[in-house]
DNA sequence: ACGATATGAATGAATG
DNA sequence: CATTCATTCATATCGT
């Protein structure tokens, strides 16, 4: 498994405006998360109860995944949106009006294959805890302990943490060196940037920050 | 009663090969339909005009259809998927030069005759009974026949926008569905589009760079 | 054995 | 939040 496509270059845009005729549509230009950017996103929803994350969230999220390649907000707001969306849909269509029982054995083997195991190269005794988005900073934030609540049934209450500063400089949580390199910063211009972003979900939006 | 239900023996498809042709072990990961499998899924499609099976459907058609193989309800999920999809995908090009299609009201059920076919295996005379899916002793199971029919539009417009017609029928109803977003440099490009706004992402989602 | 095609699976992006 | 669409990847199957 592991259908990780090849290393999306995040030149993105690479295609750019299928050149051609009017009609811009930057074709391809479906962010591909890499393997880190999944992983970060995973331990978020998973470890941080992180399910709905708010507009601040999101940003700072999406400024850490920066790093990682190229990632918008949008993004960011989508992939939880189907995460969790998918995971619901998945117990939807397996548990069927199932009285509640105690066995434990067929219910599952059914949707997702569960974490596709994103197996880096780490020692096998990594432990790179503290990347809590909310940790990595300030001294005085800290993870307000986890609502523990993976279970779901929390969903609207994880708003707990506050504020998930992104001090990238702090130089600590690099704890794997990740491999194939082409991490960087990299400048990804639009081509079209006649509607990329800023018009690009309803259309609409505004002012309001 | 055992919910537990599964005909053990049909396990990977061995005995359910008996189309009398090939297909006969596989293990593989994949989930290979059989014969029957699909003519009852077709069966489904174009009888009974079911596109998009909503989760309770999706549990009683994969009951239904584990009596001829192993399956899962993802695997009628997409399947559903896939074949709406494939089929839409098909015929965007086989229309692609033709007159521009009025589009009239594709209310009516009237899946295009083409396709249907299902060559099945050699039995002369499968007979799969009638509609059982309902398997549970309450009521409300009928047959999942749900043909909503929306034809979505064999538009065959350019892209992919989705029609944008305010249903002006005749009358009946007064419901102004306008929504898509997207501003494109389209020719087209004209009524149907717009703001959403909703207040609560865009302005973050959204971000600078 | 390959290459082409069909089709299952997965997931980003949207819409309602 | 549920549903749906489009795209792409992965693999099975068939043709030559």
């Amino acid at each position: 498994m592991d259908p990780q496509q090849q290393p999306a270059n995040e030149d993105a845009s690479g295609g750019s405006c299928k050149g051609g005729s009017f009609l811009c549509r930057q074709s391809s230009t479906r962010w591909t998360p890499t393997t880190d950017q999944i992983r970060i996103l995973k331990e978020l929803y998973y470890n941080n109860g992180v399910r709905s994350p708010s507009a601040e969230q999101i940003q700072k999220i999406s400024a850490r995944l920066r790093q990682y390649g190229k990632i918008e907000g949008k993004n960011v707001f989508y992939w939880f949106q189907n995460h969790k969306a998918r995971e619901r849909q998945k117990k939807r269509f397996t548990t069927s009006s199932d009285v509640p029982m105690q066995r434990s054995s067929v219910a599952n083997a059914s949707w997702k294959p569960e974490d596709p195991l994103i197996h880096s190269n780490k020692s096998p005794s990594i432990n790179h805890t503290g990347y809590s988005l909310a940790s990595s900073s300030s001294a005085g934030v800290l993870p307000v302990g986890q609502m523990g609540n993976y279970g779901y049934g929390s969903g609207t209450m994880e708003k707990s943490f506050r504020d998930c500063s992104i001090s990238s400089s702090g130089g600590n949580t690099n704890e794997v060196s990740i491999s194939h390199g082409w991490v960087g910063i990299d400048p990804y211009y639009s081509s079209c940037s006649f509607f990329e972003k800023r018009k690009s979900l309803h259309g609409a939006l505004d002012e309001e920050q």
